[in-house]
RNA sequence: GCGAGAGUGGCGGAACUGGUAGACGCACUGGAUUUAGGAUCCAGCGGCCCGUGCCGUGGGGGUUCGAGUCCCCCCUCUCGCACCA
């Protein structure tokens, strides 16, 4: 056995081993019980960050863990490649975003495999392979056969000078981050999936995901946003039509004193009347000017328009003026909110700014309101007046009376909206999935034949960044005949939102190469659902949920088996790995290794350390995993990462403290080499027969091993369980009974080894193998501990009086109450505290501790 | 603005169901070893008084024999908000 530790060494034996003997490789074996661990896969950025490394290192941990348990452990990698930097790339250096992917992918690749991560590397693929989106394609053609995908007319950030679309991250306050002038709401014809016929399935079936984070849970029932109401019909004054709101609040429709339409509402231009069309128009053009983001993120100051118009309050008979207002959202039940300025602050600041009328129809206990003098709207409950019928009401009471009124008056019905919107998937960029449809003068939207998949991406393309989307720029791809009629036609040339891509790859990881189907119903009735998902908590909302609704469209297309329903039994969300930032006044952020002991690595100056923030490239405060690995070893960066933080919180990373992991993994390497020669011919521990220094540090061995294992199993605390195992080395350290039982002490060893290797599998199949073991800790498997070995004879308890500690007490294991409250009182500290005062009462609690109350 | 979290020594964190606040690690201090440095080993390490004690988990109130943990109000920070992934 060598004396000193030297990861670089045995990191590349092992990974080797593992590689030829494929460890990691699994198949479907019905009857033995499988588990399915899945980190959310990468975009390929081209070098992993300490995101990555933490995501899978946490991951790896819970792969090893059941596979030495015995699972069959399905644990595979592949990449989310398709997306906007490479496209970006594109533009800025001249690099096809094809060859960019390929070198990114093919560089990660190889710093994943350095981490030594337990994958099964047969599975993986690649989002942008043909042989993947062939299959996405396929599942589109179903939901538009089905009606779950289709068109419709919707507003993008639109850049009048490159002429493109812009994400909302490309738009910089207002401007183009390209160009820097303003950009503009635009409508397009866009393809839509209908996840609003899901909503209702989506919320119910949350009571199943027990094993996802409470806060990920709640999030997405927000999102959703179930709300029940009513629509009811207000008809326009002069006309045959009527106007459609919805609202939550029909208990306040005879306060009704006005009605707000969206600026983009299909009546606004026909309500309006000829004296007011100048100002009308203009006012819809300045709604239109501000982008997406503006209009719905920001507090912007509310505003509206005078139509010219009136329509009926159908309660009360009274005619309402109608405007337009810039905070009514067409996306948002009708796209028209009756106002009801008494009691919603939105309409009350409405309605004090453009001077409208107010009328109270809820009534608190307590002081009356007065219209004249409110201040701000009353939101709360009350009892009903000025509502004809209805009054003297309470208003819960009155929501449902009212939905039956209307109902009987033929003027609106109950109904329940949802805050959710159908999912947007087209977007006007090349490096995506082609929609496979196909525009026929004659036949109108004609979609691929499916033997004519996959609609390929072409290759010879030219980015300039301007100009739309650069697929619609190339004739060879859109020139088409139609596959009805045979006229020349047109190809859609937008690609699907990356999002769809990593809605189902969790389910083609199961079959990732059949050419027959998106999956193999039976490898995914063997391997689905994942029994344990992780990944970053910025995805609580998107992805997660767009990945439930794709398994429930999958599950009604027929795809993948009618049971499963949910794709994610358990869900670890992880938290973000931050570092502190440092700059100089001169050059700015700084990079660490730019950091002089203080001062700026390029001029000299003092530097000034900043907040911890997220690591990130603009902030340079970022640590290079390769270095990291390079110097210290994958086992210290791994095991630096698990244990700085639980994985649900953030990290913060400290140069420091991975020299603190190194060092343990050294300490442990010398316990096992400084002792190697005594333990050689010790045999096994042969039941409870040792005494003193022996017995504890058997306890120690076994409380440790009930711990770390409690503490992966589902608790996920990485950074208590390798604390524990540092405790059991300290002990290790401590012992002086080596000489007389060796064999406790190779017990005591063996554990640490076995314990530490889903953490650290490197140097732990390297010191088992120092052991004499022939056989790998794989097929070992996971230990077991001992509950003979945890008892103990003493137990501490702690003695209060009034709360505070005032003494301990050592007593038998088997020590009653009266004889446990009969010693604590005896204490002499707890006599002098008691002096002067009466107990007025003794609480034991068992095991723990004694509180004297006194007074 | 709306939604969701977090706040404990000099630092990262521990305390799982209310029961010894500060496990484990880092940093720091003292000692041993060493030609020296490094590495290693041992000891100490919340604050105040330094004797018993008193104070202490962002701030303020409350419930309880007992609160980091439960309830109410406030402050600060982080994440998401539908075309970033």
């Amino acid at each position: 056995m060598l004396e000193r530790y030297n990861p670089g060494a045995i990191e590349e034996k092992w990974q080797k081993i593992w590689q030829e003997k494929q460890v990691f490789r699994v198949k479907a074996e019905p009857g033995k019980p499988k588990y399915y661990l899945l980190e959310m896969f990468p975009y390929p950025s081209g070098r992993i960050h300490m995101g990555h490394v933490r995501n899978y290192s946490i991951g790896d941990v819970v792969a090893r863990f059941k596979t030495l348990q015995g699972f069959n452990v399905l644990h595979p990698m592949g990449w989310d490649a398709f997306g906007m930097p490479a496209e970006n790339a594109a533009i800025q250096h001249d690099i096809h975003p094809n060859i960019w992917t390929r070198e990114n992918i093919d560089n990660m690749r190889k710093q994943l495999k350095r981490m030594g991560l337990s994958y099964d590397w047969d599975r993986e693929f690649a989002t942008c392979d043909p042989e993947y989106y062939r299959w996405e394609q396929l599942i589109f053609l179903r939901m538009l056969e089905k009606g779950l995908a289709y068109k419709k007319s919707s507003s993008v950030n639109w850049c009048p000078d490159c002429q493109t679309v812009l994400a909302n991250e490309q738009v910089e306050d207002s401007c183009c981050w390209r160009c820097g002038n303003e950009v503009e709401e635009k409508e397009l014809e866009q393809w839509f999936f209908k996840i609003t016929g899901y909503a209702q399935e989506l919320l119910d079936e949350m009571a199943n995901l027990g094993g996802w984070p409470d806060p990920v849970l709640t999030m997405q029932r927000n999102w959703i946003g179930r709300s029940v109401g009513c629509e009811i019909d207000f008809p326009i004054e002069n006309g045959d039509a009527s106007i459609r709101v919805f609202t939550t609040r029909q208990d306040t429709l005879f306060g009704a004193t006005f009605m707000s339409l969206a600026p983009e509402h299909p009546m606004a231009m026909a309500l309006t009347t000829d004296d007011r069309r100048e100002e009308v128009e203009a006012f819809v053009r300045k709604v239109r000017k501000m982008d997406k983001i503006a209009r719905t993120a920001d507090d912007y100051e509310k505003e509206g328009v005078f139509t010219g118009s009136h329509c009926i309050n159908p309660a009360t008979g009274r005619r309402i003026p109608v405007f337009l207002a810039n905070f009514v959202l067409m996306d948002y039940g009708t796209g028209a909110v009756m106002a009801v300025p008494s009691h919603d602050q939105r309409d009350f600041e409405f309605a004090r700014k453009y001077d409208l009328p107010l009328t109270v129809v809820i009534q608190p206990e307590g002081e009356p309101l007065d219209p004249t003098t409110m201040e701000e709207a009353w939101t709360g409950s009350g009892t009903l007046v000025n509502s004809g019928p209805f009054d003297g009401l309470d208003n819960e009471k009155a929501k449902e009376k009212i939905a039956e009124w209307l109902k009987e008056q033929g003027i609106g019905t109950a109904t329940v909206n949802y805050r959710l919107r159908d999912w947007g998937v087209s977007r006007q960029r090349y490096w995506g999935t082609p929609i496979p449809v196909i525009y026929c003068d004659c036949c109108g939207i004609v979609p691929v034949p499916e033997e004519q998949l996959p609609v390929v991406l072409p290759t010879d393309v030219e980015f300039t960044g301007e100009g739309g989307s650069p697929l619609a720029r190339i004739e060879s791809f859109v020139n088409v005949d139609c596959p009805k009629c045979g006229a020349p036609a047109r190809r859609e040339t937008d690609t699907f939102d990356t999002f769809v891509e990593s809605s189902w790859y969790f389910a083609r990881f199961a079959s990732p190469k059949n050419d027959q189907a998106p999956v193999d119903p039976e490898e995914v009735g063997y391997w689905l659902p994942v029994d344990q998902y992780i990944g970053g908590i910025e995805h609580a909302v998107m992805h997660l949920l767009y990945a439930r609704f794709y398994t429930k469209v999958m599950r009604d297309l027929g795809f993948v088996p009618a049971n499963l329903s949910e794709p994610f039994t358990n869900l670890l969300t992880q938290g973000m790995v931050c570092m502190e930032t440092v700059a100089c006044p001169e050059h700015g952020w700084l990079y660490p290794e730019e950091v002089d002991n203080g001062t700026c690595g390029k001029c000299g100056a003092p530097v000034t350390t900043g907040r911890t923030e997220k690591m990130s490239k603009s902030k340079k405060n970022v640590v290079d995993p390769d270095h990291l690995i390079a110097t210290y070893g994958a086992d210290t960066a791994r095991l630096f990462s698990l244990f700085a933080a639980p994985p649900e919180k953030d990290l913060e990373w400290n140069e420091q403290g991975v020299e603190g992991c190194y060092r343990f993994l050294n300490r442990v390497w010398r316990a096992v080499s400084d002792n190697i020669e005594l333990i050689r011919t010790a045999g096994p521990v042969t039941g409870g027969a040792v005494e003193g220094a022996a017995r504890d540090l058997r306890r120690k061995t076994h409380e440790t091993i009930k711990k770390v294992t409690e503490d992966i199993d589902g608790r996920f605390h990485f950074n208590t369980a390798i604390a524990a195992v540092m405790e059991l080395v300290n002990a290790i350290y401590a012992f002086e009974g080596r000489k007389e039982h060796p064999e406790v002490l190779r017990e005591a060893l063996e554990s640490v080894v076995r314990l530490l290797s889903p953490f650290v599998p490197h140097i732990s199949a390297e010191l088992w193998s120092c052991l004499g073991h022939e056989q790998s800790l794989e097929e070992t498997g996971w230990p077991q501990w001992d509950e003979d070995a945890l008892v103990a004879d003493e137990i501490l308890i702690v003695v209060q009086v009034n709360g505070k500690v005032r003494g301990k007490l050592t007593v038998p294991a088997g020590a009653d109450h009266a004889e446990i409250e009969k010693r604590a009182l005896a204490e002499p500290n707890v006599a002098r505290f008691v002096e002067g005062k009466t107990v007025r009462k003794v609480i034991v609690v068992p095991g723990k501790l004694v509180n004297v109350v006194a007074n």
